[in-house]
DNA sequence: TTACTGTACTATCTGACATAGTACAGATAA
DNA sequence: TTATCTGTACTATGTCAGATAGTACAGTAA
């Protein structure tokens, strides 16, 4: 089964830049765990090993994980990953929430809202 | 001075349209007003007009505006709309929500957030 | 008639995305 | 050493979205 969503309209190498940011920041990855290699993943997801390679790089570039020639890649420390993906979280938020409010969201729906999500299942 | 923004990876196409939703759900733009036409807005952001009247096309076909051919376009009526976009606003909010709950993003300084944005300025 | 409006095409260019293929360097186990 | 795995770095090619350029036609109004 493949994480890859062919209607999903973002690139594929985005795609699995995203997919493997969650699972580290969630911690199910955990720290100098190795990566599956590009030319497995590739023949997994049938996808050009450049493709992989491109979101490896990204990774790489982002501080998720670190390539060692020869040996693999694997998964960088991320407590301060989980820091900078809730701060850019909430950097996000603020703007969309000043677009609710200017089309008049309501207070309450929103509330009710955050409620069902943090709150419930 | 123009709405259009280069470093904005979306087409520009779709801020058009982006810009002129959110200023027809806001009420700026009345009812039956009439748009700027196709040529002239071409011209005045310095764009081929069939972006524009790509634009537009979509602004109507999403019940933004009604074209009358050699007349012009003109702002429907928004009361739908304004439900619509804010039913639209609070499900986009709900994917972003169990994002950040995934990640461990801290209830309180959303809430905290929310009051800055919508009790404050 | 003239000049404006919207609309509908075709042709062309560019860049992002993806694939295909090849090559090289380092690590590791046989 | 040899074979095989790993990451990395290219070039070439194809496809498609976005945008431009140009032309044309239909309807409105002064």
């Amino acid at each position: 089964m493949s994480f890859i969503n062919y209607q999903d309209p973002r690139p594929v190498y985005e795609q699995i830049v995203d997919y493997y940011e969650k699972l580290i920041v969630k911690g199910i990855l955990a720290k100098d765990s190795q990566m599956p290699s590009v030319r497995q993943t590739a023949a997994e997801l049938s996808i050009n090993p450049n493709t992989i390679q491109k979101a490896y790089g990204l990774l790489e570039k982002n501080g998720f994980i670190y390539s060692v020639k020869g040996k693999g890649s694997f998964v960088s420390d991320n407590a301060a990953l989980v820091k900078n993906k809730r701060a850019e979280w909430l950097a996000d938020m603020k703007k969309r929430f000043k677009d609710g409010k200017e089309i008049g969201v309501d207070r309450e729906d929103l509330d009710k809202l955050i409620g069902e999500i943090f709150d419930g299942g």
